[in-house]
DNA sequence: TGAGATAGTTGGTAATTCCACCTATCTCTC
DNA sequence: GAGAGATAGGTGGAATTACCAACTATCTCA
């Protein structure tokens, strides 16, 4: 697979990143008894909050699934709902202060376990490296 | 969050990437009847065999969840064990000829779902892109 | 040769996930 | 402003996923 289509090389390229990135997750997740799903349910909510169906729209889930999902962690204190007063059908999901601790708790330990790994990269390839992902993505990071 | 450090910055959009494309593929595995973890097992041996202990290290999991999860796509039709003549112990996991079209496949769509997304950058940005990444994993991907 | 290490599996429990339905609420048309 | 259809979320049932603890088989090496 000798990729002269940049494209192909690219999602190859972003395919095994994703992949590895996903393995150090899960196991972060797990010792801090998180499952792969609820670590992103996290990472959703931790800069905004959602309705059901938009959660399942971000995680790629049904929103059953989805439903479930939410009300476990809510059962954790991690999450709490609310009805919304303009659309008593939706419901709105948000981090409760436990878990936005919770949150920032798992986030500065991938920070920890990843850093060391990014070394690979020299410091300026690494902020261009940030830069092309942030322009793929689009919406760019909601900052403070 | 304004990252001043170039590392936390590259863990952010690196962490959001991998969430989106987990996202992408967790729906891609479900149209195929297959959970992203499936999935992550065939795109692990999509370019090696592997014994058990091996493929719960690359996707972050115990290895009786591994046992299981070969079972269950061993019983699919889509890998199959081979004891090693070496080693008794050691059971070597490889793609069946269905699991490897099926493989193909499913990464065929893959680039079909993502390409358009990836038009975001222009080519050259894009080829710069698959390097760094391609950088930062190291093991430079086995290609043909 | 036998003690300890290693590879993989099994069994038990909880969480995850889908699908097919269900209820409540909203929207829009007449 | 009533009723049809759409939309948001939830239930229930079944298979999968995932952990841990314990087990068997095989290997290593003192």
């Amino acid at each position: 697979m000798t990729h002269e289509d940049p494209a192909a090389a690219l999602v190859d390229a972003l395919g095994r990143t994703s992949f590895l990135l996903t393995a150090v997750l899960t196991r972060l997740g797990a010792d801090n008894e998180l499952s792969l799903t609820q670590l992103r349910l996290l990472g959703v909510l931790r800069d905004r909050r959602a309705r059901v169906t938009e959660l399942a729209d971000r995680l790629g889930l049904d929103k059953s699934t989805m439903s479930g999902l939410v009300a476990r962690a809510e059962r954790r204190g991690l999450v709490e709902r609310d009805r919304n007063p303009h659309d008593g059908r939706v419901v709105e999901i948000s981090l409760t202060a436990e878990g936005e601790r919770f949150a920032r708790r798992v986030e500065q330990q991938a920070r920890e376990v990843l850093t060391p790994a990014l070394d690979r990269l020299p410091p300026a390839r690494q902020a261009q490296l940030a830069e092309l992902l942030d322009e793929l993505l689009g919406d760019p990071a909601p900052s403070s």
